[in-house]
Parts: structure tokens; C-alpha cells; sequence
RNA sequence: GGGCCGUUAGCUCAGUUGGCAGAGCGCUCGCCUUUUAAGCGAGAUGUCGCAGGUUCGAAACCUGCACGGCCUACCA
């Protein structure tokens, strides 16, 4: 792509002039193009609720001062009988038609309100009264322009229905598509929901760096960039987990982030390369105590979204009611693989041969490292994960894919380690932190042993220092907001719960 | 990476057997002072993704490419 064609503005089609020479008749009439601001008295959903429960005679009964608004929106669409107009004006959730007449508004008004185009912003003032056909409308005896449209606004009828168009610009998206701006609502007052839920219980919000000199916390590859001042290069985080930790070394019991984390890899229905995870730390609590609480935690999500009602997933129904499914990685990707036609006793199952075995049997490509637990783990992935429809926690994750969990006491080889599914989706993983600096740098020195090409795994020095200082034991658990986003705005793809998801950049533009 | 589908007016889309490039919305002009996808009349839409090829003739058929979507694969 040459600079040329990245900085050439875009040729101006006939629908721009026509826009264009209309806001030059209003520039003519002396009315300024692009004011600083207009007062208005009301949000038109203020207006439609304030004045809704009244009928015609009702309204009609009211002195018209107190009845009478200023309200300003997109106008959206415009009904015109040549000495009279109703146009329809838009503004976040609400909406209100004014009615437009030549016998009531000024010369130069009127004459503003024929030069407007659909999508222009505008004001009006003036009382609010129902039309013959009952529909709540404010009388324009003034007309403010506000601001002017040069491109015209999608298709009324079907909306924008281009994916490519609605993720590029999502403006037009929202603004075409109620169901959209529902989505994001939702997603915004679910967040909200999640941060009310941590407050609740004590948990202090904290930030912790985006620009981190190492990776950790997670073995994705990461973006990775250069701070000039300091002459050294910065990696944009995986995760905040190692972070988060060292604030509980600090003395702070309860912390939690919500933000960003970045992964340099592929993208998909359910990736997208910078998400959005709530991660949470508690001191004196293990596993347990972390499933305990992200159930509550989910539930209180979906409340805020759907009320009491279960999500509505494709053709799934999912019930975020307490108690959540509990199964062993071991039972349930066992019973998968059963029905696969591939009977593997307990004892196969946590052993690497037979493992590999059934990869071979199933036709599934086999991991890089080769490990019983990373197979266990693979075949899980393959034939198990998407068949965990209603909430379901898994456990018994094997140490070897668990490099920050602690192990269990009892049975040797396993971790104090849960992940949550619901949907076909991983939406968290919670563990008992291991908080053993000796064990932690240990685990640390296998992952580096077996890492794998344009993986980056560095021993994190500082953090095994911070463990020596003595870290409680703590349980910690992430979780996916945006996926469960999905779940409950019935999303079948990451892209649809993020306003500016990543694409391909277009070619020539 | 593989498979399938798509790309035609600003938007949403038709385009039959290869024979003048179409509809609705939007736009322009005219009429219309209570409409609700307002209505009536008239009008203009365009690099048919790009490049080749076949043909008297290609939006359509063939080849290649680009871009996009879905599925799949890869991916803690």
C-alpha cells in the first residue's frame, strides 16, 4: 500500500455535493453550520417520559409553557407535505417526532428545515401535543440546525447488514441497528454488574502495567514493542496474574482488575487479539473458595443482563443457576472419548502412550510436547469442551499445564485448579496460586526447557523474589468478560461483544 | 493452511438460455399543512472487484489474482 493511496481522500460521490450545497443554503441564510452547543431541556427519552401518559385532550389541557421542550437529535427520517414536515429525530435510546410548519416557524427556520438531509442533527423547540394518529410529537416554533451530514445514512429498511461495513464502522452499525446498540448496552451493564459484585465483597480495583519487560502470567505470544528512552523492549501484557500477586505479597487481601490483555495470535469466532478479562485475587482462599465465588460472581453477570430469564445461546438455553456442574477432566474427556468409540481406562488416561494413541485413532494432530497431561488436555479441547453447554466446572487439571497452580496434597500430579464452561466456551480458570518460591522457580524452569518456537517463557526473577517475601495462600481466578459477554447477548462471535474489533486493514484506502 | 460461498447504483439486492444495466430505499424536480416504510407524478444513478481468455457479442462462460464472509485447521 503506498502512502498515495493510504492519504487520498476518498473521491466525493453525487449524494456529498448534493449535501454539500445544501449546507451552503443554509450558510447563506446566515445560520451557522456547525454551532458549539444547544441547551436543550430534555434527552428526547426524557421528553417521551415525561410527557407519554398523557393523551391528546390531556396534553391539550396543559398551558403550552409547560408543556414546551427543546430537544435536539439525528433527524432520521422526514415525512414532507411541502408547507408542513415531520421529522423524526434520534438520540441514544430515545426518539421524537417534531412537526415542522410553515404557518408557526420563522421564514429563515423553515427555509432551514427544507435544506435539511436525513442523518443532519437538529433542534427543536416548542410544546409537545399528540397528532391525530396519537403519536407524541413537540410543534417547532424554533428550529436549531446543529450539525450537518455529508454522507447519507445506511438503508432504512434492512439496516447495514455487511459484516465487514458494521465492524470497520461500527458507527453505522449502531446507528442502523437497535439489536447492536442492545448488545453493547448489555455488555456494558453486565461489566457494571461484575465491578458492583467485586466492590461488594471487598475487592479493591487496582491497574496494573500493559507494558510489561516480560510476558508472564500466561503462555501466549506476545506483541512485543520498544521503549526508547529506557533502550529496552516491552512486551503489551498476556495477563495481569503475576502483577495482581505481588499486590497480595503488598498487604492488599482482595484485588482486582478488569482490562485488557493482549495475545499475538489467531483470530477467531471466540479470539480476538486484545480481550478483556476480570481477574480477582483472595488471600486465604484455595480452589474452592474461587469456585464458590465465580459462580456467584457469573450469576450476578447474567442477573443484571436477563434478569431471571436463562441465556439464549444459538439453539442453546443456558441456566446460570446455582450449583453449577462439577466434573474431573479426567471423567469427562474420558466420556468423550467413549462415545468416540476410544475406551481408555483412568489408568491410560493419565499416561502419555495411550493418549497419544487416540490421537492417532481420532485423527487429531498431536500437541508440540507431548506430555499425558498436555494430551489429556488436547483431547479434552477436541472432543469435550464444546459439548459443556450449560455452566460446568471442570477439574483435576494435570501440573504440566498448570505452571502457576498449586498441586494437590492428595493426588500427586494435579493441581488445586478449575476452569469454567458454559456455552462450548472457556470463559474462566481459577487455582489455588502456588505460592512456594522454590516450586514456582522449578515449574518456571520446565516451561523454558520445553518452549516452543516464537514462544517467549523468561524466568521472572522479580516475581520469585516476591514470593520469598511470602505470598498467603490465595486463590485467584480470571475470567473471560467478553465470552461471557457472548453468552448472554446470544453473540456467536467475539467481534459482535467488541465495538473496534481487529480486522484485516483494507487494502487501498 | 484447506474447503465452500460472495463481490452489480450511496444502502439492501435481482439479473432467466451469453443479446441495450435493473428494482426498492435513498437522491433530484414538481404537487401536497397531522404523516408513520406517508402519498402522487417525473428524472438521474454504475470502473457489474481486478487482469487476461473464449465469443460477432460477457455482469453472466473459462483462467489467474485481490478483497470479504462462513466452516475448518493452528493457537494455554
Amino acid at each position: 500500500m503506498s502512502d498515495d493511496a493510504a492519504d487520498r481522500e476518498p473521491a466525493m460521490n453525487r449524494d456529498e455535493r448534493d449535501r454539500r450545497r445544501k449546507l451552503a443554503e443554509i450558510e447563506d441564510l446566515g445560520v451557522p453550520a456547525w454551532p458549539s452547543r444547544f441547551a436543550a431541556s430534555h434527552t428526547l427519552e426524557q421528553a417521551a417520559e415525561t410527557f407519554g401518559d398523557l393523551d391528546g385532550p390531556g396534553l391539550d389541557a396543559i398551558p403550552e409553557a409547560e408543556r414546551t421542550v427543546r430537544v435536539g437529535g439525528r433527524v432520521v427520517a422526514i415525512r414532507s407535505f411541502g408547507k408542513a414536515a415531520f421529522l423524526r429525530l434520534s438520540e441514544g435510546p430515545g426518539t421524537l417526532q417534531a412537526h415542522v410548519r410553515r404557518d408557526v416557524l420563522s421564514e429563515r427556520d423553515f427555509a432551514v428545515s427544507k435544506a435539511l438531509d436525513l442523518g443532519d442533527w437538529a433542534g427543536v423547540t416548542g410544546p409537545i401535543f399528540r397528532t391525530r394518529t396519537g403519536e407524541l410529537t413537540v410543534r417547532a416554533d424554533s428550529l436549531s440546525f446543529l450539525a450537518k451530514a455529508l454522507l447519507p445514512l445506511p438503508e432504512k429498511w434492512h439496516g447495514l447488514t455487511d459484516r465487514d461495513t458494521r465492524y470497520r464502522q461500527r458507527y453505522l452499525d449502531l446507528l442502523g441497528n437497535p439489536r447492536t446498540r442492545e448488545v453493547f448496552r448489555s455488555r456494558a451493564g453486565m461489566v457494571s454488574a461484575m465491578r458492583r459484585f467485586m466492590d461488594g465483597e471487598g475487592f479493591l480495583e487496582v491497574e496494573t502495567p500493559m507494558l510489561q519487560p516480560l510476558a508472564t502470567g500466561a503462555a501466549a505470544r506476545p506483541f512485543q514493542t520498544r521503549h526508547r528512552a529506557l533502550g529496552i523492549d516491552l512486551y503489551l501484557r498476556v495477563a495481569p496474574e503475576l502483577y495482581l500477586k505481588r499486590l497480595v505479597v503488598g498487604g492488599f487481601p482482595r484485588v482486582y482488575e478488569i482490562n485488557r490483555n493482549f495475545r499475538n495470535e489467531g483470530l477467531s469466532t471466540r479470539h480476538n487479539p486484545e480481550f478483556t478479562m476480570l481477574e480477582f485475587y483472595r488471600a486465604f482462599s484455595d480452589c474452592a473458595d474461587m469456585m464458590e465465588i465465580t459462580e456467584r460472581l457469573v450469576i450476578a453477570a447474567a442477573r443484571a443482563v436477563r434478569g431471571g430469564e436463562p441465556a439464549v445461546f444459538g439453539d442453546e438455553e443456558i441456566r446460570f443457576e446455582k450449583p453449577f456442574a462439577r466434573v474431573s477432566l479426567l471423567e469427562v474427556t474420558g466420556a468423550a472419548l467413549k462415545e468416540h468409540g476410544v475406551a481408555l481406562e483412568d489408568d491410560d488416561l493419565r499416561s502419555a502412550a495411550p493418549l497419544a494413541e487416540a490421537h492417532r485413532q481420532l485423527d487429531l494432530p498431536l500437541p508440540p510436547d507431548e506430555s499425558a497431561g498436555k494430551l489429556l488436555l488436547s483431547l479434552f479441547e477436541a472432543l469435550a469442551e464444546r459439548r459443556l453447554i450449560q455452566p460446568t466446572f471442570v477439574t483435576g487439571y494435570p501440573v504440566e499445564v498448570s505452571p502457576l497452580s498449586k498441586a494437590s496434597p492428595d493426588e500427586p500430579g494435579i493441581t488445586e485448579r478449575f476452569e469454567l464452561f458454559a456455552g462450548g466456551l472457556e470463559i474462566a480458570n481459577g487455582f489455588s496460586e502456588l505460592n512456594d518460591p522454590d516450586e514456582q522457580a522449578a515449574r518456571f524452569g520446565e516451561q523454558m526447557a520445553k518452549r516452543q518456537a516464537g514462544e517467549e517463557h523468561a524466568m521472572d526473577w522479580d516475581y520469585i523474589e516476591a514470593l520469598r517475601h511470602g505470598l498467603p495462600p490465595t486463590g485467584g481466578c480470571g475470567v473471560g468478560v467478553d465470552r461471557v459477554a457472548m453468552l448472554l447477548t446470544n453473540s456467536p462471535a467475539i467481534r459482535d461483544v467488541i465495538l473496534f474489533p481487529h480486522l484485516r486493514p483494507r487494502e487501498g484506502r
